[in-house]
DNA sequence: GAGCATTTGACAACAAGTTGTCAATGACGA
DNA sequence: TCGTCATTGACAACTTGTTGTCAAATGCTC
């Protein structure tokens, strides 16, 4: 057998992964400067756009799962966006505890004041970049999230 | 212009950005998990990995930026490994104040056995990929970093 | 319908990261 | 050498995520 020893597939793995605990880091802090003046923050943010891309109003187990986050992260920053009026309430018919939430209309607003500052960034962060390669890379990772959670069962 | 407006580059690339934001999630949680029993977690282990990796003794600070973290996060978990007797500081000839932080016995014991716990883990993980797409999944996604980086300073 | 497992929200404890501020230290230029 | 500026550790407040536990609500099986 050829000399590849020195770094075997599980190495180029793990330098993945901590290149990903880097990125993770860095794309927080850029989310948060991007939109700090609009009042959110990238965890409010990324719930809101949960909600948002949600067809109809969900519960927060719902949004959770969605995002791969725990209920009880996202229920506390749900209660904190209700509390700042960007979400709502409504209550559920299939669940009395359970209860949906809704965009408010300043919870609209203040997403689509989050969006429109995105899309530029967005737009000037994949410059340079081969749309097929981003396109790959999501695979790769989606795959790699698949085969972790299919580990947890 | 054909129509390929429904899908841009932007829209491709905040796609790939929130599958970091899950991945991340499910790898810090698998992290915790592979190595609980050794008595450390997943922060614990990042940070006695760059004092393992680093050729010589650092300060707190130069392991934090070769972390991508900020000093203070680092500084609070290597105080804490101190406690724990896996790090010890060492007097910094060139700064009196910026001690610098070098692995244990324990410390050395503590990280072999959360890496021989990785690598089997690490390999079954990898299997399925290919060498290639891992690699570069890993330059573009250390490009992308660095393009935030860059936009900081 | 009764009983039991699962789902859900509430609450709490904790881990890990951020920002901000301060004083001590060291580096560098006038 | 002196003054200024950047780096560093210490400390604190805060955000965001985890796990664990509990009771309420639902669904499923017998």
């Amino acid at each position: 057998m050829i000399d590849d020893e020195h770094s075997s597939d599980g190495e180029i793995l793990t330098g993945l992964v901590l290149e990903i605990f880097r990125l993770n880091g860095r794309l927080l802090t850029a989310g948060d400067r991007l939109i700090a003046d609009v009042g959110l923050t990238s965890a409010r943010w990324q719930v809101l756009g949960a909600i948002h891309y949600a067809d109809e109003p969900q519960t927060v187990s719902w949004l959770a799962r969605s995002m791969g986050l725990t209920r009880q992260a996202v229920q506390r920053i749900v209660n904190e966006l209700e509390v700042a009026g960007l979400v709502a309430f409504k209550a559920n018919p299939s669940h009395r505890r359970a209860q949906l939430v809704m965009l408010t209309r300043n919870g609209q607003s203040a997403y689509a004041a989050a969006d429109r500052r995105q899309k530029p960034w967005a737009n000037a962060l994949a410059k340079n970049f081969k749309r097929a390669d981003l396109a790959a890379a999501q695979v790769l990772l989606a795959k790699i999230r698949g085969k972790l959670e299919a580990d947890t069962e």
